[in-house]
DNA sequence: TTCAAATTGCCCCAACTGGGGTATTGAAAT
DNA sequence: ATTTCAATACCCCAGTTGGGGCAATTTGAA
């Protein structure tokens, strides 16, 4: 019988540990990596031969150098088979929906219980999108309140808050960059920089670069 | 017996209870309230009269809300008599040196056993300032590449990275402000704000508020 | 007491930003 | 087939920002 690979994102090395130990005592369950950061997982992937790639990654959102948000976007960019369920402690709106924008298929809290986790994991590698109880209810009052057509499917990626492309935006304000030079790393115009800068301010409801960044960050 | 009286601030609820289980099997130390984020134990200390305040505040760095450096800078302001001591899972400079310079006395990583951080508590409580031993050593080699002289006092307090109130104008700058909104919250003018924020980016590096927010929220 | 550092305040000016538009294209959904 | 919407691109313009320099006053430490 095929075990299910699993690696886990996760920077406090206390939770990294619980997690790789509670998975430990099931068979049908393999770690195949553990990570404390989003760009050693990144690199990690990258020397993986195709058959040892990870079924399912379990991933922090607030993490040094590479936080777990923008780590999602670049991994199911290159292995859209990889499912990844995000482990958080903080129950932020915005964080939720970049993630799962981002690509993640579900998003449970750090505090829950380890069986909850376990449950989510299994849900999640039959086709699932798990979404810790408390998340589910703050994601189903927001799209009811965004009149947003619901979405069926395996990939839960509501069409809520940021575009694909916003995000790559967002994340070039967040390194800093001017409307040139984000539109440079992009290969587009800076009028177009511009314009979608000022439609995530809309999104996000702030009015600067530095109002974003800090949105992005969390701190709210 | 006189009981060291401790406050626990911590927003990974995992974390928190273990760190007041484990307080809870030493007579010598009572654990006076658990809070999960900088505004709720301020809050909490402004409604406690003066003979229950706590003697030492185990305090995270990573928080919501209120991150622990803001907190911490708030707590000492009014009550200079409690020592605090940060706990966090990042070994960043800057967090660090802000937290040391915001009245932090200690500084301890949350991965140390909890032996450890027992030990770090009651050297504290003895006046002494103690810092995880990776700590120590980034600090030294910093201090060391500053040419900065010695100080051997118990409130270690190098005047690094920024001054106290260059401290303040960047919380203004992470909070979204413009030069005027931020001059007008500190009172003094407009031209004084940018004169402080001009010397931030120097000392950080950086030559916008959107990375000066970046750097000061980690992401480094 | 003396001297260095922190804090405060101001000037000039080029460059960038934020907010308001409008418009074309291509892809996806109905 | 038609509509919707994301992504692209441009215009104008007031206001803000960033970088350079200068200087008075307060504070703290040697």
């Amino acid at each position: 019988m095929k075990k299910i690979k699993i690696a886990l994102v996760e920077d406090s090395k206390l939770l990294l540990a619980r997690l790789a130990e509670g998975f430990s005592l099931y068979d049908s369950y393999k770690i195949i990596g553990k990570y404390g950061n989003g760009k050693s997982i990144i690199s990690a992937l990258e020397k993986c031969s195709r058959e040892n790639l990870p079924d399912i990654i379990l991933m922090d959102i607030e993490m040094p150098k590479k936080n777990g948000i923008e780590a999602t976007l670049e991994i199911k960019e290159k292995y859209p088979q990889i499912d990844i369920m995000m482990l958080t402690v903080f129950e932020d709106d915005a964080k939720i929906f970049a993630s799962i924008q981002a690509g993640a298929s579900g998003y449970m809290l750090k505090d829950e219980p380890f069986e909850s986790i376990l449950n989510a994991v299994h849900e999640l590698y039959n086709g699932g999108a798990p979404i810790s109880q408390s998340i589910a209810r703050k994601v189903l009052s927001l799209i009811k309140s965004n009149q947003d057509t619901t979405n069926n499917g395996h990939p839960l990626t509501p069409d809520l808050i940021l575009s694909k492309r916003e995000l790559e935006l967002l994340n070039g304000l967040v390194n800093g960059g001017s409307y040139t030079t984000i539109a440079n790393d992009l290969f587009i115009s800076p009028h177009t920089a511009k314009t979608h800068i000022k439609n995530i301010y809309k999104k996000l409801h702030v009015h600067t670069k530095a109002e974003a960044v800090r949105a992005w960050l969390g701190k709210l």
